[in-house]
DNA sequence: CAGTTAACACCTAGGTGCCAAAGT
DNA sequence: ACTTTGGCACCTAGGTGTTAACTG
């Protein structure tokens, strides 16, 4: 028990000193100076292709919540890890949507595209991320629906927050579970939102359904999409850049048991 | 924090010797001695009414899982927590579906069902229940739709496990979360089953769809139904019924912190 | 040698019955 | 007098990066 303490706190100490001196200081408080700083390097703003005509989906709009930690990790380089079993993202996607018809329903998912066909490797010596041989062939299914839907637009327009946390990324060729989805390592990705309404044609049919079984997807054209550049990200199994590392210990809570203030309690 | 250890063990001690003399020993090892007396008492056949005649129905199985300890608490007069938050079911249930059509689509779903329009009241000294007065008037939403639906019939035949651990009960009239379902305490349910299929003119839309898009739900008239007598409940709001109590703690995993075992490590 | 995996300590999140207090 | 609520200690379940071992 108390062996573990001393460890981590070793471990946690040696971390520090292999990164040496950086703009980054130890305590989270210096991350809205980062961001300040990130803002007019990264950001562009998102793309609305409404590729459909119906009029349910021309005035949606979607906001991306928590961008300057986005910023913060585009600026270095983002590295999402993926595992066998599935792995988080950190940050999750969470976006504020708005101008959705108070009574269509509508499905919201995030699809994860493939930004090049490249493979990429990471280079120490000048912490950069550089194209290496062709890529590998894409993974089918990509895509994670929103747990809650299908809703009506005035469901999804009063949310404060619509969060994708439970998606999970992996490494395994045929995930077996409905929250994951496949990628290759090594690869870069561009998270997309989408938000399709239901079809005229079977709206009709859910008509004698009771609130709580308004819950179907369906694969249409007819769909707004929105893309977040900040939020692209490369997948990894572990961690090249060891600022990455940091601003992911110092910013999610389940990583608080490596942060350097475990050692100094003030 | 050993102040606290000390509390909890008095606890537990005084719980137990309030009960006092019953057939019940104090370890989890007793139960199956309970369980082989109680058979006989409760135990029915589920009622399969198929009311519709789909061919893809007709031969549609479920056989409920963990009915040993389901008949432990029937013996004694199950009783369900309801919270405002929402208190899960214990035990939860869980089945094994058999006899479905490969290639047609399902959504699986439990009801809670009232039995009687009384409220209940617990008389202490004969550990019995007694009809009271009138009964609330039933709330108008009691289904919970199973996560993984809908699906092919292939994939509900293959699980060896369909389980409904994170429905909830609630005595708040207007749930917000979609796993909670409102109940009025001190009244006695029988939750139901219900296995249905997607109907054709609606399946047919769904063709484009990719394997992790066939997720709807639907309400039509031709479903199968399976009640399990073994699972009736009574709701309460605090548990009245010291045995049962003594049962839960026994055989709920998140309930370990008050066996006795914790008093006595062997 | 670059990339992946599995076991691990340390956390967060949340499911238990208990109990005192409040509600009706 | 009966029923409900909220805070609590104790637990399970599972999300972190670390590290050493493994893979090709």
């Amino acid at each position: 028990m108390s062996s573990g303490d001393l460890s981590v706190r070793a471990r946690a100490f040696s971390v520090s000193s292999l990164i040496g001196s950086t703009h980054h200081s130890d305590d989270e408080s210096s991350r809205n100076t980062d961001a300040t700083k990130l803002q007019s390097f990264a950001y562009c703003p998102p793309t609305n292709k409404t590729d459909g005509e119906p009029t349910s989906i021309q005035n949606a709009a979607a906001d991306l919540l928590c961008r300057e930690l986005w910023l913060e990790f585009h600026a270095l380089g983002t590295e999402m890890i993926i595992t066998k079993a599935g792995r988080r993202m950190f940050p999750s996607l969470k976006v504020r949507l708005s101008g959705l018809e108070d009574d269509v329903l509508y499905i919201v998912y995030v699809d994860m595209e493939t930004v090049d066909d490249k493979r990429h490797r990471y280079i120490y010596q000048s912490s950069k991320w550089v194209p290496g041989g062709p890529g590998d062939v894409p993974h089918q299914e990509r895509h994670f629906l929103h747990p809650d839907g299908p809703q009506l637009g005035k469901f999804w327009n009063k949310q404060s927050c619509v969060a994708f946390d439970k998606l999970k990324l992996t490494n395994s060729r045929k995930p077996s579970q409905r929250d994951q989805i496949p990628l290759h390592s090594m690869h870069r990705y561009q998270p997309t939102l989408y938000i399709q309404p239901i079809p005229n044609d079977c709206r009709e049919a859910l008509s004698n359904c009771s609130e709580w079984w308004k819950t179907f997807c369906w694969k249409s054209s007819s769909a707004a999409s929105f893309t977040f550049p900040e939020t692209q990200f490369i997948t990894v199994t572990a961690y090249q850049n060891q600022q990455i590392t940091r601003l992911k210990i110092a910013s999610n809570p389940f990583a608080k048991g490596f942060r350097d203030s475990n050692r100094e309690p003030r």
